[in-house]
DNA sequence: TGTACATCAGTGAACGCGCGTTCACTGATGTAC
DNA sequence: TGTACATCAGTGAACGCGCGTTCACTGATGTAC
């Protein structure tokens, strides 16, 4: 009905035909958060909301999967910002793990889309692979550094600091992944469930190691009996 | 180039229509297994796979997200249906619950697609949120009654037993969905990694409960290097 | 200081496509007589 | 047993749409003289 919401953009100067970039990104981000898909923010919602047509989109990116990755991009680097946030302060290695797990829930929660399109989604063609690799490594890498400093407290047992890396990631992204696909479920309040999941992930590990080498259940089940025993 | 591969369709006879129904959720699953989204299944491609024309898929279904949604069904139906295979004859209570988790990772990892547009894409307009509490259900409540058990077997402490069924579930999730999205990280054999992952899940639930009354990370540290000192 | 000109950020219009869905229809199937 | 007819599973053609992308262009910007 009335006009769109056009901005008055004034037309970047000379140089600086890369102040368009930010702004194409930063206007997918916005446009995602609302919408129920990557598929569902076409290239002229995205021009629009910039105050520009379609094409200009074109002289900064080389396709919309182009454009997609570099909001994952920037959306890896959010959130490695608010783990890091959530940390600062924080001394002891374990609750500084527990820390960068709550703000990684709470991040994907609080920006749903955004953690689905760059932690859900399949990876577009183009190899998002390298590209990520290279990216969740600033959330990956301070993950592994406080597992590393939690093996070395003598929490966890020592062996291959990524391989428990990515199983508690796992936990973290399960957790998200699953109330972003089914909100509608009984999850209770966000940080109390967030804080027995991730808990549970980091204690269960620690406490395979102390069962033995690589328990079966029933090896589990008689430990989990005996310490229940012992303790009442 | 040579003619689309039509199989050579009979007409069904007058009562029943409903033949297609099924053949249409068939050929609708089998796409699926081969593409990168339920997006890029047109119903045209279903029509053509049945051997039929678009207008006929109308017939059985109201609109493409009831397709979809019929897909949904069958999946978590034959999800449920490999993880009682999988805890067949298996009679300990925390052996079933693994072998459960087995399934379920090795269902997810091998049918990644329909793992996906059950548990991990956005519901469709549908409530679809109705649709999979009931379906899941049957799934869902298998690993119920199974986590009941353990309660009753003392493995886990009392409680509520839906709220922990649903932790362990977003262990297995986290799993399956994190394979699923990013399968060229370095996860090692399938199994394998499932094992630790739903171990840990479970074990950590139980182990939590030894050490206190939610314990926080501090307590979490501090319970683990005394068992470590104490078994060393 | 003033003017001609090259640059290049951004435009307007259109392309071709595949999609979900609709609609009037056809013709085999089974039944009534 | 044979024929007229109602039923309804499935068809053929088309609809309108929104999409990603292209292409020849415009006109403000900054520079050279």
């Amino acid at each position: 009905m009335s006009a769109p919401a056009k901005k008055a953009r004034r037309r970047a100067s000379r140089g600086s035909g890369e102040e368009l970039h930010g702004e194409i990104v930063e206007a997918t981000k916005r446009l995602l958060a609302d919408s129920a898909s990557a598929d569902a923010v076409s290239i002229r919602a995205v021009a629009d909301a910039v105050g520009v047509t379609p094409p200009s989109i074109y002289l900064h990116f080389a396709d919309k999967d182009a454009l997609l990755s570099a909001v994952v991009v920037a959306v890896f680097a959010e959130l490695d910002a608010a783990m890091l946030a959530a940390a600062e302060g924080v001394d002891s290695p374990m609750a500084r793990l527990c820390a960068y797990g709550q703000a990684y829930v709470g991040f994907a929660v609080e920006h749903p889309e955004h953690y689905r399109i760059a932690a859900m989604d399949p990876c577009p063609r183009t190899d998002q692979q390298a590209l990520d690799e290279v990216l969740a490594d600033s959330a990956f890498n301070h993950m592994r550094a406080a597992v590393t400093e939690c093996i070395d407290a003598g929490y966890f047992a020592g062996g291959d600091p990524l391989a428990l890396t990515l199983d508690l990631w796992t936990a973290a992204h399960g957790l998200a992944s699953l109330m972003i696909a089914k909100p509608y479920l009984p999850w209770g309040d966000l940080e109390t469930v967030a804080n027995r999941v991730l808990r549970a992930a980091a204690l269960g590990h620690a406490a395979a190691d102390l069962i033995g080498d690589d328990p079966g259940p029933d090896e589990v089940a008689d430990w989990l009996v005996k310490q229940r025993t012992a303790s009442s």
